[in-house]
DNA sequence: TTGATTTATATCGCGTACGATACTATCTCT
DNA sequence: AGAGATAGTATCGTACGCGATATAAATCAA
């Protein structure tokens, strides 16, 4: 602690007393927990993400993925191209709007939402932590995801 | 909750009960809040983590930064040429030990830190949130770091 | 109804991340 | 000293993420 301005107050430029560092560092780590997960079922983390919101809601517009990944369409659009020409899901033009794009799982994707059940488990089983630390951490991202998103 | 396995067991595969995906969220938005901020430095968010870095440490190795910062050489090597290049940073061979490439601040390095002191403090006024749960977050995510980190 | 605006998606370009691999310098062991 | 192992960086290829821009369809306004 060489340097600090105000008596009791803390650099907030040294790494050690920032939040988004560990925020930034944490996600990275995850999707490298996840790597070898996934790898099984050729996915990586974000068409993962797609997939569990399918798995949900689908068949969905593209506009509908991207309000709950939190992804631009520019992101997705490759994306679902990817998880299309893998097998998973189909993409087809709506009728009713040909502005939207519907997605859907194949059968394929919708079988293999059980095969996929074990990764959560998998995942968890990799840290030490309780249930209740992540339950509560995962309480406050959440409402961080909020506040950045309404600071928008 | 039309479908769970077993009784009082939440269904991991909901978006919803997962903790990666606002930890995945949360990153990216963050980095979002920091791109007005940093947009006035020409500075992207992981060139502004190798600064923090050097801002404590330099002059240092890159094999340092990449402790520090949890980045393999492959991200580091492009991102440190780009930050030479645009003049915040020297890249030097080290003489004792000529595999070792050692980073310093230039003069322009070291003197924007005073310039970007008031970075963080911007970042934080733009979520509702206190300090005392910012600094909750913190711990729980470096704890995470840490487990992650080990489960390697 | 036609011109302007909005909406939904796609394309392009750039900057990360990272696995795999390569290269050189140092170290180790004999 | 010389061969093999190790360490520190760099390069390559692939896959995001996203700002900027484009395109076509639907909606709105006069």
């Amino acid at each position: 602690m060489s340097e600090h301005s105000i008596e009791g107050e803390r650099d907030l430029q040294l790494l050690e007393n920032q939040l988004c560092f560990p925020l930034y560092a944490a996600s990275r780590l995850m999707t490298r927990a996840y790597q070898p997960l996934l790898a099984r079922f050729q996915l990586t983390y974000p068409q993962y993400i797609i997939l569990l919101i399918l798995w949900e809601d689908a068949p969905c517009p593209i506009g509908h993925i991207g309000t709950r990944a939190i992804l631009e369409t520019n992101t997705l659009s490759p994306l679902l191209k990817t998880l299309e020409k893998q097998g998973w899901i189909t993409r087809t033009r709506s009728l009713l709007d040909e502005r939207v794009v519907m997605v859907d799982l194949t059968d394929k994707g919708r079988s293999m939402k059980k095969e996929c059940a074990c990764i959560p488990q998998e995942l968890f089983e990799q840290t030490d932590s309780t249930s209740e630390d992540l339950a509560s951490v995962k309480a406050m991202l959440n409402q961080l995801v909020t506040q950045l998103q309404e600071a928008v």
